[in-house]
RNA sequence: GCUGCCGUAGCUCAGUCGGUAGAGCAUACCCUUGGUAAGGGUAAGGUCGGAGGUUCGAUUCCUCUCGGCAGCACCA
């Protein structure tokens, strides 16, 4: 007898062995028939997994959370096969189940293209036609080396091959088609069902390395019906419509040429929200006990060879030979000129602890690939700041600084913060033991600032391990910003000292720490986030006056006049042009407030009032809509 | 950096199977003074990313190069 417990507690006995189609058959033919897999003692399996001993099961339906990762691995499974079929040159390698997809790369001499993969989708809603069983096999690693070596699937046979000798290897075969696989997957190709496209081509290392061929990767999304994939896609295009690039343009807030790749020429009104944003972010940190430096651009090689930037980051540093011969790199981090300033004269265990900020300009040179619009350039400004402090101080700077950050995040509209711990690097300055304190101390600072923390490991910075902060914006992507890194290495590196109670001279602690990151790419955030529309007070043209009629010109010029007074950021537009023409203009331009005024308004001196969004209209008196607009305007305090 | 795709007016795009290009929007001027998302007309605007090559002739074909896009690698 075998005895089966159901998630709602119930028991159900069997004479003999069973599988999960069984069960769900018996339970009822509606379950039987959207049944794809079982959970046994938790863990997903084959709905045709034999069970022969008493066990905790349930079936799982379109419903489970893990569904999507069965149906996308099954697509997957049958582009492989698809290409197989018209393409019996190209190679599998692997294709797993990603957010909202998968993919799957191939070795091929020649590229495919976009006509390719027209030719594949197509095949691939043939293999889900013929509806063929998806079964699964047991094989010895070493039979199974062979057997795709047989196939001429060399990169199968190298995957298997790293798997130790001797232990059994599982292999699923739908129709023709064998492929390496853990599992598990839909008792058949027809459960794919036809809500699934392939979206894009793309080069892809063997096994993620960068030193290995280029395979060849075919991105698709797949959904368990055809709304779900049609919402998808609509909201890739609106991820489009709010694309930095576009709206940058759209909104003449910056642009980029070729002759300064990397590197962003800020217009006016681009410029006036950074601006913003900067003086925002001077009030917050002088509020908390900041004091702000400026240093230099280019700084001699001999000061990045004794903080080990030259060693561990000069391959993306810019240098500059002086006509008098000497080597001078543009400064691609701030942290060692602030050590500079820190060591003029003698501190004191009573400066201590000393935040010291800057809005800093930094230069890297980034790969080629890597550069995204303003989100990842070679040129950009840090809202950074080193805290040197006692060991005994990076608790309550790291509790401070979270605080900080938290509500910064918040007067910008990000509340959904995620943290990682980052730790030591392969490429590192610094010793294991001073590794082992500064990870230490970090991971008891944050604890002590209750930060709900997932481990990144190896990701930390070449003097120190960091905590990461990524916020989650409008449409639920992350974007890491923030971030605090204890630094024990370059206080010793570059000899900074203080002196202690004791009279004895000591070590500060440094803490790298910045809140927006980059400028340029928080500015990119917040345009992707508001999609344009800028809250008032960040809003680069925070009210445009237009009026209906030539007559009250004189009018809307003092309505304009009397909002400026009174700090608001305002354009006039008296131009020969229709109100509907205005309206449309200014509302694509995505100005917040719109202020129209025509002969009834200069006759009572009020405006008509319309919002950004909105339909309707209010009528206002122009003193009150003043008052109204200047304190909702402020600044966060 | 790697793979693939792309580069025509300020923007979005069409076009030339090799004979130096066209639309809409935007711009300028004229008419229109119109009450909340495009009023009408006229004009101007491009050595078709750059450099070589093939050709009587190249924006079109070839090579190189620069830049962009997607992904990979990178992100101290």
């Amino acid at each position: 007898m075998v005895a089966i417990t159901l998630p709602d507690g119930k028991v159900r006995q069997y004479p003999g062995p069973v599988t999960g189609a069984d069960v769900a058959r018996d339970i009822g033919p509606g379950l039987a028939k959207v049944a794809l897999a079982v959970r046994i003692d938790g863990e997903m399996r084959d709905l045709s997994t034999v069970i022969d001993t008493d066990t905790a099961l349930a079936i799982v339906t379109p419903k489970d959370a893990d569904a999507l990762d069965l149906l996308r691995h099954d697509a997957a499974h049958v582009m492989a096969e698809a290409v197989k079929e018209l393409y019996p040159e190209a190679q599998v390698t692997i294709g797993p189940s990603i957010e909202n997809g998968f993919y799957y790369d191939f070795a091929r001499p020649t590229p495919f293209t976009p006509d390719d993969l027209a030719r594949i989708e197509e095949r691939m809603r043939v293999i889900v036609d013929r509806n063929e069983a998806i079964e699964r096999q047991v094989m010895d690693r070493d039979a199974a080396v062979s057997f795709f070596e047989g196939l001429g699937e060399k990169y199968k046979a190298e995957i298997i091959g790293a798997i130790p000798a001797g232990q059994a290897i599982s292999l699923y075969r739908q129709g023709a088609f064998i492929d390496l696989c853990r599992g598990p997957h839909l008792p058949s190709t027809g459960r794919l069902g036809k809500a699934f496209k392939l979206t894009k081509l793309a080069g892809a290392y063997w096994r993620g390395d960068s030193r290995n061929e280029m395979l060849q990767r075919i991105y698709g999304t797949a959904w368990f019906d055809r709304k779900d994939l049609d919402a998808y896609l609509h909201m890739l295009e609106e991820a489009e419509k709010r694309d930095h690039r576009r709206l940058g343009r759209e909104m003449d807030l910056f642009h980029l040429q070729e002759e300064a790749v990397g590197s962003v020429f800020w217009h006016p009104k681009g410029w006036t929200v950074w601006r913003i944003v900067e003086n925002y972010v001077r009030r917050k940190i002088e509020a908390v006990g900041y004091v702000e430096v400026k240093t230099p651009q280019l700084v001699d090689r001999s000061l990045w060879e004794a903080s080990g930037h030259w060693e561990k980051f000069g391959d993306n540093m810019f240098t500059v030979q002086t006509p008098d011969d000497r080597t001078l790199a543009v400064k691609p981090m701030n942290c060692p000129c602030h050590v500079q300033i820190f060591r003029q004269g003698i501190k004191s265990y009573r400066d201590l602890p000393l935040r010291m900020a800057e809005f800093g300009s930094c230069h890297r040179f980034e790969p080629s690939g890597a550069l995204h619009g303003i989100m990842r350039v070679r040129a950009f400004t840090q809202d950074d700041a080193h805290i040197f402090c006692t060991e005994d101080q990076i608790t309550s700077e790291t509790v401070d600084f979270c605080e900080l950050l938290k509500s910064v995040y918040a007067d910008f509209g990000f509340t959904d913060v995620r943290v990682k711990f980052s730790d030591r690097p392969e490429k590192r300055a610094g010793s294991d033991a001073i590794w082992d304190k500064a990870e230490g101390a970090l991971m008891d600072a944050a604890t002590a600032a209750g930060l709900e923390m997932t481990r990144n490991p190896g990701e930390g910075a070449f003097y120190g391990p960091k905590l990461e902060f990524a916020l989650r914006d409008a449409i639920g992507r992350d974007w890491q910003c923030g971030t605090l890194q204890v630094d024990f290495v370059l206080p010793e590196r570059l000899d900074a000292a203080y002196v202690a109670e004791d009279g004895g001279k000591r070590r500060p602690v440094m803490l790298h720490r910045a809140i927006l990151g980059s400028f340029e790419r928080f500015l990119g955030i917040l345009i992707e986030h508001h999609a344009g529309r800028f809250p008032l007070w960040l809003a680069p043209v925070q009210v445009v006056v237009a009026t209906i009629v030539s007559d009250a010109d004189s009018y809307a010029a003092e309505v304009a006049e009397a909002l400026k007074a009174a700090g608001l950021r305002v354009d006039l537009d008296v131009r020969n042009e229709k109100i509907t023409y205005k309206v449309r203009e200014h509302s694509e331009a995505k100005v917040p407030v719109m202020l129209v005024v025509g002969r009834r308004e200069a006759e009572n001196r009020t405006v008509a009032l319309r919002r950004l969004g909105g339909a309707d209209q209010e009528v206002v008196a122009l003193d009150e809509v003043v008052a109204t607009l200047t304190a909702e305007s402020a600044p966060p305090a």
